[in-house]
DNA sequence: ATAGGGCTTCCAGCAACTGGAAGCTCAAGG
DNA sequence: CCTTGAGCTTCCAGTTGCTGGAAGCCCTAT
């Protein structure tokens, strides 16, 4: 399969999909004219891949969790530290993001937002040096 | 004032501010040996700039914000019209940031963390392609 | 034969720094 | 006076995860 219907069924630009098989995270075989050729395993990797992304791991993460996928041996903590790691990345993520939210929500509303020049936001900003 | 003090006094790394100028976000003067000396209001901006960025600016807003700053003729209206975008595209990061956090925290949550390989973290990773 | 669409590679660029190398400057100590 | 070490300089490369674009091959249809 080339990388144009790859990409319809995987979800993924092929512009992404040749990124990921230049850092070895899928290994496509070559037809006789050089183009990639997928197979079905190909497009469930991913999938994952997609998957794995759209919940914010990080391409190690991906790499590490798919590792963990095709290993028969592998135990379930393995996975859930990783998940778990990452959990607490996007929940510092979300305070952190709550904290500006916060403080910016409170300047934007204390500007006027007239045709004066005297603003809150900038007077924060440039508050004591 | 050498670049060190002024690192010290603005919160921000020499680099950080080396790549400011670079960028011509400050422009502070030149000692006869080479050295950046930096001005009162060169620290300043500095000081404005890393608190727009800690606000989570992106660096072109803080320009336009610098720029909004120094013009005695602003209209506090255009400040706050940057300012509500940025408050926005906060919020849309804050929603997304949840909605992983809520789909990972139930798989974590699913997820036995034992010896064994049995995972639905990975199940759902690699469900139907 | 030619046009088009799809495929290939490679190079550059995005944001916002950060690290490191090579080398100059300056102040203090022996 | 010389050396040592800190602090400063520039420049280049790397980070993350792609994305855009150029140049050029391949394949099918007309």
């Amino acid at each position: 399969m080339n990388i144009g219907e790859v990409s319809e069924r995987s979800g993924l630009p092929p512009k992404t999909i040749r990124y990921y098989e230049d850092i070895n995270l899928v290994r496509p075989l070559r037809s006789d004219n050089g183009y990639r050729s997928f197979r079905e395993s190909d497009i469930h990797k991913l999938a994952f891949l997609g998957r794995a992304r759209a919940l914010g791991f990080s391409i190690e993460d991906c790499r590490t969790l798919m590792d963990l996928y095709e290993d028969e041996t592998r135990e379930s903590a393995q996975v859930k530290a990783v998940a778990k790691e990452h959990l607490a990345e996007i929940d510092n993520k979300i305070a952190q993001l709550k904290s500006m939210r916060e403080t910016l929500s409170h300047l934007v509303e204390a500007c006027q937002g007239d045709h004066r020049p005297d603003c809150p936001i900038l007077k924060d900003l440039s508050r004591g040096v």
